[in-house]
DNA sequence: CGGCGTTTTGAGAGAGCTCAACATCGGTGG
DNA sequence: CCACCGATGTTGAGCTCTCTCAAAACGCCG
């Protein structure tokens, strides 16, 4: 999701930008919230101490992705977020986004829409890591992304990146996509991957 | 999350029950959005039907679980919901929702907040998914879930049932907590497991 | 042309899935 | 109280499929 769609321009004016070196902390569990990130560049994960010093992550962030959304209604941090390479993230302060959502009923509507479209969206990608097969995972992909465009899926990045996106190896995803191809159920041309009306 | 947190009282007065059959359908693409759905009781599935006639399942709820919190926003349902068992369900009427809402920015801020907290937890069962070795996989459901009862986790419902929540058979499951077991990583008794202070 | 990242294909190993058998437990009815 | 039954829990064996490690072709850019 494009956060811009939902972050009030009185918020946006007030955002924060800060550049962080891989493993600095943004913000540490226990932290006062200050308000809602958004990282720009790079990768910034978030995570909690387990006891014996073990790290569960909770979820990896790249450029474009808000951290931290439910920081919005809660005092403090629930976990550490930390870069994970150099990174640069910006942060809508909390105060200035509430004030928003207070007088704008609109901007507090449009907020929750997108969270609940966030929804959805997670629970279909939950939904496909449930397919084991490489190729149905694969299928289960682009049967998704081509409803759109009538059947015809334009990838966004390259096929690595798609492929850790779906969860497979680079190399299980090009497998498949040969062999998809040579069952002629997909066919491919530069960027852009056209289902064909068959199985 | 329990549902019933977040939805408002005058909202839940003016819900329905409707009860389905298995295959029976909820409500299709495109159908004018009623409300919020709840699932009260057996299985139904969102999906949406490709070319070809295929199904793509993006995500199945079960009890306690709501559906299309999205077409709140929206004035037409963007997939098909249908009974994968039979199952009763409860509309919250979209129009007492919202109007809740509208005069009771409390409720609004909830809502939002329940929804941001919901992101969370799919972005951590996302980021679960990704670890495949079961035993690796167990540990961080473990670790996660024990952060509230010092080191143990009481599990809800069945092992079998947690064996698919977090995506493994059953077989696997056993065979990972029993390999936790007599590696004293983890000590289990009747419905609890707890983590021991070690690795 | 040289270097770097993506794309592609090959071979091997490991791990989870599948199928199967059995144990255990709780409930039901004789 | 005991036999029966179904569902959960447990363990075994084999197989398939993806991951991993490797190597090479390809494309792009300086």
């Amino acid at each position: 999701m494009r956060q811009q769609d939902w972050i009030p321009g009185e918020a946006r004016a007030a955002a924060v930008e800060r550049k962080l070196r891989a493993g600095e902390a943004l913000f540490r569990l226990g932290d006062k919230t200050m308000g809602l990130w958004e990282v720009i560049a790079g990768r910034v994960r978030l995570a909690r101490v387990a006891r014996a010093g073990r790290e569960i992550v909770l979820h990896v962030a790249g450029a474009g992705e808000t951290l931290a959304e439910a920081s919005l209604f809660s005092p403090h941090y629930h976990c550490d977020a930390i870069a994970s390479t150099s990174a640069t993230a910006r942060l809508y302060p909390k105060r200035e986004v509430l004030a928003v959502f207070e007088r704008n009923p609109d901007a507090a509507r449009m907020f929750a829409a997108a969270l609940a479209h966030q929804v959805m969206d997670l629970r279909t990608r939950i939904e496909q890591r449930n397919i084991r097969s490489a190729r149905e995972r694969v299928r289960h992909f682009l049967a998704l992304n081509a409803v759109a465009g009538g059947g015809t899926v334009e990838l966004r990045g390259t096929l690595k990146d798609v492929a850790a996106e779906i969860g497979l190896t680079h190399e299980a995803f090009y497998r498949a996509l040969a062999a998809l191809e040579r069952s002629r159920q997909i066919r491919r041309s530069r960027g852009k991957i056209t289902l064909l009306n068959r199985v």
